[in-house]
DNA sequence: TCTGGGGTCCTAGGACCC
DNA sequence: TCTGGGGTCCTAGGACCC
């Protein structure tokens, strides 16, 4: 572990608004808002009226009433992630992404190719202004917690070092809030007892912290506060479960628009699964009823698919197991996820003397279809690679 | 404050196995 | 007949993040 301060938290400011005002230029300096229904995404301007994302569209418009609102453009938030991504692992290797929007790069190893972690935190700035056209704010720390803090207290559009012999001094004052992981409830229940800063937690005795907010939280929250992380920059994580939801009207919906909803949902997740090459073992669905309350319901196949039907199956008799108590409660959001995911890759060991085209290979790939329950797979594309054994699933043509 | 869509991680109980 | 400790997997719920 370095003692030095080599982590930079990336993370670019108020991300859909931002492409929106980069593409047009009517938007720059004003109140924007993302998303119509519930907002995606605020501008500073509209931020600064107290405008939050996933504050609904009907009072952030009360709140800021001069606001633009435009709809979301997801493939452009893609594209543009995309190209600051790339000139983060042009900056270094190591690098952990976090969301569409931010990511962990360590450049410890850097310092005699690309100078101090603060130069090359600088220079990070200026080439995603220069070539992506947006701002983006860099907290540079010894730890990755201490870094993402620093990020969130210099935004927008700022860079912060906090150097190593000053992090307590940095931390402490903070609200508890400021913290990683620190959500509405812990927050209360901390509250209640009189603590508001990460100094304040700080004087708490570990085994004090988790009688008031449990072992997990406590004792991760213990850590932080005393300025203990030693979680690495990790590189090359994969997403653990793909999904999609549909927020329903509070009205005017039976079994079969439920249904309806559910297939769309599946064949949208199996579709990604497939274009990602990846298969999954569970699957989830997810309930909202019309309190709010949620739910979920999962079920563990014994074989890990992307199989749209096989999915859907299994999706549809967690929903009609549910269907009681839907129609006791009402349901006003529906989500499936498949998790468990793995790579969606398959070894196949043929024999060394199989001529491709024969019995065996057509065994082989049987038996990647019955495993995967993949319709993409073919004979003729499981021959057209010439890399070996080991067989991606197609994506959908 | 009346709430979208995409995720992560943790906890706890029960089944099952050795 | 009644009993222990430890491990893994599955399901459900909940907090949190952007």
């Amino acid at each position: 572990m370095s003692v030095d301060a080599t982590i930079l938290h990336a993370d670019l400011d108020a991300f859909y608004a931002s492409v929106e005002q980069r593409d047009d230029p009517r938007l720059r300096g004003r109140a924007v808002l993302v998303g119509g229904g519930v907002v995606l995404a605020a501008s500073y301007r509209a931020k600064a009226r107290g405008v939050r994302s996933g504050m609904g569209g009907a009072q952030a418009r009360r709140l800021c009433p001069e606001a633009v609102v435009v709809p979301p453009r997801m493939a452009a938030y893609t594209a543009a992630s995309r190209a600051v991504f790339e000139i983060f692992r042009r900056t270094t290797p190591l690098v952990e992404g976090l969301s569409i929007d931010e990511a962990f790069l360590d450049v410890g190893g850097l310092r005699r190719l690309a100078g101090a972690p603060a130069h090359i935190a600088a220079r990070l700035r200026e080439v995603v202004r220069e070539q992506v056209g947006l701002p983006i704010t860099v907290g540079v720390a010894r730890t990755k917690f201490l870094a993402k803090v620093a990020s969130g207290v210099a935004k927008p559009d700022g860079l912060l070092v906090v150097p190593p012999a000053e992090e307590l001094a940095f931390l402490h004052p903070l609200p508890v809030d400021r913290l990683w992981g620190v959500g509405p409830v812990t927050a209360a229940k901390l509250r209640r007892h009189g603590i508001r800063t990460v100094g304040d937690v700080a004087r708490l005795g570990e085994a004090t912290l988790v009688s008031l907010i449990g072992a997990g939280v406590g004792r991760h929250l213990h850590a932080l506060a005393h300025d203990r992380d030693p979680r690495p920059v990790q590189v090359g994580r994969r997403r653990g479960s793909m999904g999609a939801q549909h927020a329903l009207g509070a009205v005017g919906h039976g079994p079969a628009e439920w249904d309806a909803v559910l297939a769309g949902l599946v064949d949208r997740v199996t579709r990604r699964m497939r274009s990602s090459t990846r298969t999954g073992r569970t699957v989830t669905l997810r309930l909202r009823f019309a309190d709010y309350t949620r739910a979920v319901r999962s079920r563990t196949l014994a074989k890990p698919t992307a199989d749209t039907v096989t999915v859907l199956g299994t999706a549809r008799a967690l929903l009609r197991a549910a269907l009681p108590e839907i129609e006791r409660r009402g349901v006003t959001l529906i989500g499936v996820a498949v998790g468990n995911l793995g790579d969606g890759h398959v070894q196949l060991t043929l024999p060394w003397h199989a001529a491709p085209p024969t019995a065996e290979l057509d065994a082989a790939v049987d038996a990647v279809r019955d495993r995967f329950g993949s319709t993409a797979l073919t004979r003729g594309a499981l021959l057209g690679r010439d890399t070996g054994p080991e067989m991606p699933l197609l994506p959908d043509p």
